[in-house]
DNA sequence: TAAAAAATTTAGACTTATCTAAATTATGAA
DNA sequence: TTCATAATTTAGATAAGTCTAAATTTTTTA
């Protein structure tokens, strides 16, 4: 098995992943709130263990193996908490740090046993796909609200920024998931957007918050 | 909040502590698997954070805040056990170890929103009391089977020994909790016994197994 | 009650994961 | 294409928790 610490890194990678072929030293130190020489020191025990693929000063990727730890701490978090919200009834910006804990509990029989309690679920309290037990899941298709033009709709169905601020600024603005919304204008000066949620209530966001909304189409 | 280890060592004292007024360093050492001078070590270090009272060479007890913070894991153990049971469909001789994961989990919310969820159980699947939100709870009244005379008879209610190996033997015999058992006869050579289960099946038990099979008169 | 045995503690070392400060390598702008 | 800057790595230190071996204290027993 791997230490907490180990887990914490791949995780971060594999995260880190989605936007770029190579993983930077600093971006997974600013991700997990340590320094670049503590990084370098992990990423040699993790290129011993074969988890990542690492060359001096050239950023690292995850090998297969290293992928499938990291997807399956993904599984884990969503699943925890999907449970969080749906059986003990948390909020959808409460349930980050308690699933951060959790998904380090290691039994796999435990997790697909609470995968088939729910009833298997597609998607965490944040529209984000959860693997399943083989660790097989569709990359999401989502768009950001941000990448939309002006008479576009679609149905909130997740959010890239998991930070009870962002969330519960959503919340007060009705902006949840499964709402149908519209771009009823894009302010050219600063790319902020004009809104209208399920054809009544128009409300204006940032070009930040539209960035961290995605919609399905 | 505390490591991992002093949170094992907590719960450790306060288990050994229901025989014996102080606490002995083997005793803890045997107990958590580890040497005795890695126990005197830490042992300094839980007495500096006073949660322990520790004299050099005349064992330990824990203070209240040290015993507040060991009944609070194992409210959180038993209450997981009991979640793993009777909602993922655990087989009571499957659940310490993960338990013993799980009750590091920090988050009070979320251990009472645990508690609420299940309807607020009072015993977990080994019969053990589970410990309210303010840490109370009736210290068991039950007797070990070994204490009986021919003719005794009670309820199964509890089990001192959790390994899977001895619940595996007790599910094999029938004898699980809520089972009413007699004692049909006492061997005084070896103070094994004969009980009959339900005024149906006789079967033959050690002292040993009787000593951690508990009953509620 | 004194010596032997058992229990406990101390000393010093090791591992994991982290840090700061200094050195090295890569990158981008002139 | 070179040099300043940014990114990364190395060197050396620290803290938590563990270990072995040696020293000390307590307990037992003769």
């Amino acid at each position: 098995m791997n230490t907490l610490a180990e887990e914490n890194y791949l995780k971060s990678i594999y995260h880190l992943s989605i936007d770029a072929e190579n993983v930077s030293t600093n971006q997974i130190a600013a991700s997990l709130n340590t320094k670049a020489s503590s990084v370098t020191d992990m990423l040699k025990k993790l290129s011993d263990k074969a988890l990542i693929n690492y060359t001096r000063y050239q950023g690292v990727s995850l090998t297969p193996s290293g992928e499938k730890i990291a997807v399956n701490i993904i599984r884990k978090h969503r699943l925890w908490e999907y449970f969080l919200v749906e059986k003990l009834k948390f909020k959808w910006d409460q349930v980050h740090d308690m699933a951060e804990e959790m998904e380090h509990i290691s039994s796999a029989e435990l997790i697909d046993r609470l995968d088939e309690f729910m009833d298997y679920p597609q998607h965490d309290p944040h529209g984000e796909p959860i693997p399943d037990c083989n660790g097989r899941f569709n990359a999401s298709e989502l768009t950001p609200i941000s990448a939309l033009r002006v008479n576009d709709s679609g149905t909130i169905s997740g959010v890239r920024d998991h930070s009870s601020s962002f969330l519960q600024y959503l919340e007060k603005q009705q902006l949840t998931l499964g709402k149908k919304i519209s771009i009823m204008e894009i302010v050219e000066f600063d790319h902020s957007m004009i809104l209208q949620i399920e054809n009544k209530k128009e409300i204006h966001i940032s070009r930040e918050a539209a960035n961290n909304l995605l919609i399905a189409l």
